[in-house]
DNA sequence: GTTCCGCATGAATCGATAG
DNA sequence: ACTATCGATTCATGCGGAA
C-alpha cells in the first residue's frame, strides 16, 4: 500500500487479500446493517449476517497490527416487533474467532430520524463496538480530553460569544496561548458515551456518518503516519478525516461511484484509486 | 397480594411463587449484577449468571399480564480486559424461554464512577433491557413526553442560571404556572435513551438507583391502580415511587434490613409486610 | 430567600503485592 | 502460576454551612 490515501474498488472479501498482514492501527467502519441499504450493497437477511460477516472480520484480524483496534459501528434493526439478536451472535462469534471484545461505546445520536410508533420510541443510539488482538493496544488518550462540567458551565461565561459558540471538538487547538493555559488543568477524560448529532446535510450516500465519529476514534487510536482501514468506505469520510489528521488510509468500497465520490472529497495530491482494468492510478 | 405496596422477605426464586399467574402490569428492576454487591447478595460469577437467573425470569414470565413489559436494567463488568458476555448470553437464553426481547433503552449515567486507565475510559451507561410476553403490550407514550428541544433551546435562554442548569428531566415539575402552561403544547416524545444521574446521596443501600428510572417506566407502561412488582427491591425506591403515583406494588428482598428499610420510606397507611414468622403485618 | 464554596461519595478498573 | 486483596486514579452530584 502506498503513503497517503488508497481506494479499492470491489468486495472487501476480495480486496482485503491485498492489504499485508499487520499493516493496519485502526479499521473503523459502519458496515450494511442486516436487510438494509440493499439497493446498493444488496441486503444481508439477519440469520444469515453472522455467516456472511465472518469471512470479513478474519481478513481484519489478519491484516490488523497486534497493538491495532477494531471499531464497529452497527445497530440491530426491529423485526417482528423484536430486536435482532444478529449483532450479540456475532460478538460471540467474533470472539470465537480470536478477537477480543474490549468495549462497547454507545453513539448517541442527539439528532435522531423522527417518526412515530405506537409500542416504540425513537431510536437515537448506535453500538460502536472495540475489537482488539491484543490487550494491550495503542490508546493515546489526551487527544480527546473534554471540557470539565463545571469548567463549562462557570469558566466558559467569562469568555466571549464567539469563543463559546465554537466548536467544543477543536478546543484545544483554536483558542490563544492565554486560554489553553488553562486548559490543559481542566479538561477531563471522555466517558465512552459519545453524543453527536447524524450527519443530515445532503450527501449521496445513504449512511453517511459525521466526521466527528471517526475522528474521534482516529485520535484515540492512532498517531500521525498510522494506517487506517475502512472496509465499508462509502462517500470516504473516514478517508476526509484521516488524510486531514495526517494518517495514511486504505477505503474499500463495492459501489465504482462512492469510490470516485470519495476520491474527488480527497486532496488533488493524495488519493490513489485502484481500479479494476488498471494496476492503480495515481492522481 | 393486597392492593397497595407489598414487603416479601426472602429469596425471590421462593418468595414468586406466593404471585399469582397474570397478576402483574410491570416489573421492573435492578438485581445484583454478576460479582458484585457480594456482601449483601452473595455474588453471582459472570459465568453461573444465566443459569441462576433463569428460574427467576421463569416465575416472572409466569406472574406477568400478557399485555405485561418487564425492565431489567444491567451492565455487564470488564473481566481480564474484556466485557463480559453473560447479559448477551442472558438475553439469547430468555427468548429461549418463551421472552421478547422488543428494545433495549440505555441509561446514560451523567455522574458515572470516576477513574483513570490507561486503555479504558469511565463507563458511563447501563442497559435497560425491555421484554415482554406478546408484541401488543400496554404503552402509556403521553405519559412521559419531554419539552422540545427548541423550547429548550429558544425559551429556557431567559431564564436564571440556575433553573437552566437544573436537570431537564425536572422540568414540568419544577418551573412556575407562567412557564408550564407552555408546556402542554411544545412538548415531544422522548428516545429509548435516558440521561439520569445516580444517586449518590447518604442512602444505606449500596446501589439505588434514581427514583426517576422506575418512575418513567412506571408512568410508560402502567396506569393508576395497576400492579408493579420489583423481585429485587433494595431500599425500595420502586415502591416509593408506585405508591405516590397511585400504582400496587409488590417488593421482595433477602436482606430483612432493606425490607424495613422500605416500609419506613412508604406511607404509614401502605406496606404489608409479610415477615418469615407471622403471616402478614399490617401496620 | 439566594448563591457560592468545600466536601464526601459512589454497580469502576488496573497493576502491584501478598498468600 | 493463579487467585485474593489493596492502593491509586478520577469527576458529577447533592449536601451543609457560610457569605
Amino acid at each position: 500500500m502506498n503513503s497517503g490515501s488508497n481506494i479499492l474498488i470491489g468486495d472487501c472479501r476480495e480486496q482485503l487479500k491485498l492489504v499485508p498482514d499487520n499493516s493496519v492501527d485502526l479499521i473503523v467502519t459502519s458496515p450494511p446493517y442486516a436487510d438494509q441499504r440493499t439497493n446498493t450493497y444488496g441486503g444481508v437477511p439477519p440469520d444469515k449476517y453472522v455467516e456472511w460477516f465472518l469471512p470479513i472480520s478474519e481478513q481484519l484480524l489478519r491484516v490488523l497490527r497486534e497493538s491495532g483496534t477494531f471499531i464497529l459501528n452497527i445497530k440491530e434493526k426491529v423485526v417482528a416487533g423484536e430486536r435482532s439478536t444478529y449483532v450479540m451472535e456475532l460478538i460471540l462469534a467474533m470472539r470465537r474467532q480470536g478477537w477480543l471484545w474490549t468495549e462497547e461505546f454507545i453513539w448517541h445520536k442527539k439528532n435522531c430520524y423522527p417518526g412515530k410508533w405506537p409500542n416504540r420510541f425513537r431510536d437515537a443510539w448506535e453500538r460502536l463496538l472495540q475489537f482488539n488482538k491484543n490487550r494491550r493496544f495503542h490508546m493515546y488518550q489526551e487527544s480527546v480530553m473534554v471540557p470539565m462540567g463545571e469548567w463549562a458551565d462557570t469558566r466558559l461565561r467569562n469568555l466571549s460569544t464567539t469563543d463559546r459558540l465554537r466548536d467544543p471538538s477543536k478546543v484545544g487547538s483554536g483558542f490563544g496561548k492565554n486560554i489553553s493555559n488553562w486548559l490543559n488543568r481542566e479538561r477531563a477524560y471522555p466517558t465512552n458515551v459519545l453524543h453527536l448529532a447524524t450527519e443530515c446535510s445532503n450527501r449521496n450516500h445513504s449512511a453517511a456518518f459525521p466526521e466527528e465519529l471517526p475522528e474521534w476514534f482516529i485520535r484515540l487510536f492512532t498517531q500521525e503516519g498510522d494506517m487506517v482501514l475502512d472496509p465499508f468506505m462509502g462517500s470516504g469520510t473516514t478517508l476526509v478525516v484521516a488524510e486531514r489528521l495526517k494518517r495514511n488510509a486504505i477505503g474499500i468500497d463495492i459501489v465504482p461511484e462512492y469510490c470516485r465520490m470519495a476520491k474527488t472529497r480527497l486532496s488533488p495530491f493524495e488519493g490513489y484509486l485502484l481500479e479494476e482494468e488498471e494496476e492503480y492510478e495515481s492522481s
